[in-house]
DNA sequence: AAATTCTCCTGAAGGC
DNA sequence: TGCCTTCAGGAGAATT
């Protein structure tokens, strides 16, 4: 499940094969993804030559000769970068083909998207509302702490809002908290200057490690070259309700937050 | 108006 | 073995 780490190891995965690249053809096979893919895509960008791949928040941005494609891997996207003529297999939905190989998108619960403008795509409205990105100084504790002090949200909520700070998901959010011994009930209001200091440098830290990791594989994530990240064996807390805290031993916890498992040590997190 | 719940979808895993 | 149920979850839409 792609969240910020694996979207950047994608971005850098594929785009040393997709720079100055000229699109020779799209196909489609399957256009009911998050919103149906654009009808006439291929008629629209092909002959068009990718200009630069960017990341924003969990969007990747491909900047064509004239166009934008904005790409969101949704739950269970992959891209992958397969040799052309490659048989497609179940869920791949959609080929950008070039001159010597070809980028598959491939989605087996097609929670994602691949939406086409022509206009600048921070001004588009998937991207024009979003918040700070976590590995920038604009997320800083006096940024955190002030948004904390507005919010009515217990913390985790506000750490997952993409409105406030975008890229943090359930797995690095259950994973910041402990870091920091927050209890994701906490409420915002109540955090101090210095724990909203300690979330920030935990998040940041978090985020980094994983990526340094090549992602959090659980199921369905791979890079660009099909290859599972290491971030999974990392995880403290994600994913081990009823284990012990690596920490103090005890046993760690799980309650449901916006309908979201949240799994926290109730002895280290108060 | 902000916060919460619903919704999309499929595959994996567990129960019988 | 195989069918059924449950769970996972990003983020916009709907609802409270």
């Amino acid at each position: 499940m792609p969240e910020l780490p694996e979207v950047e190891t994608i971005k850098c995965g594929i785009t040393p094969h997709l720079i100055k690249q000229t699109i020779q053809h799209v196909i489609v096979r399957q256009r009911q993804l998050r919103w149906p893919i654009a009808a006439d895509l291929h008629r629209t960008i092909a002959g068009q030559t990718i200009q630069a791949i960017t990341r924003r928040s969990k969007y990747l941005i491909v900047k064509l000769s004239k166009d934008y494609l904005i790409i969101h891997l949704g739950m269970s996207g992959r891209l992958q970068i397969v040799p052309t003529h490659t048989p497609y297999q179940k869920h791949d939905h959609v080929d950008f083909k070039f001159a010597n190989h070809c980028l598959r998108y491939h989605d087996p619960r097609r929670f994602g998207a691949i939406v086409w403008t022509d206009h600048d795509p921070k001004q588009h409205p998937l991207l024009s509302t979003l918040g700070v990105e976590p590995l920038t100084d604009a997320f800083n504790a006096d940024y955190l702490y002030t948004h904390a002090q507005r919010s009515k949200s217990p913390i985790k909520n506000l750490l997952m809002n993409a409105k406030i700070v975008v890229g943090i998901g359930n797995i690095y959010a259950a994973e910041s908290l402990f870091l920091s011994n927050i209890h994701p009930l906490c409420s915002s209001k109540q955090l101090s200057h210095t724990q909203c200091q300690q979330l920030v440098s935990a998040a940041k830290q978090t985020l980094l490690a994983a990526i340094a990791a090549g992602g959090t594989t659980l199921k369905d994530f791979y890079n660009g070259e099909g290859k599972p990240g290491y971030f999974q064996q990392a995880l403290q807390v994600y994913g081990r309700d009823g284990q012990a805290c690596v920490r103090c031993k005890s046993r760690l916890e799980k309650l449901i937050l916006q309908q979201r498992s949240t799994v926290y040590c109730p002895s280290c997190q108060n």
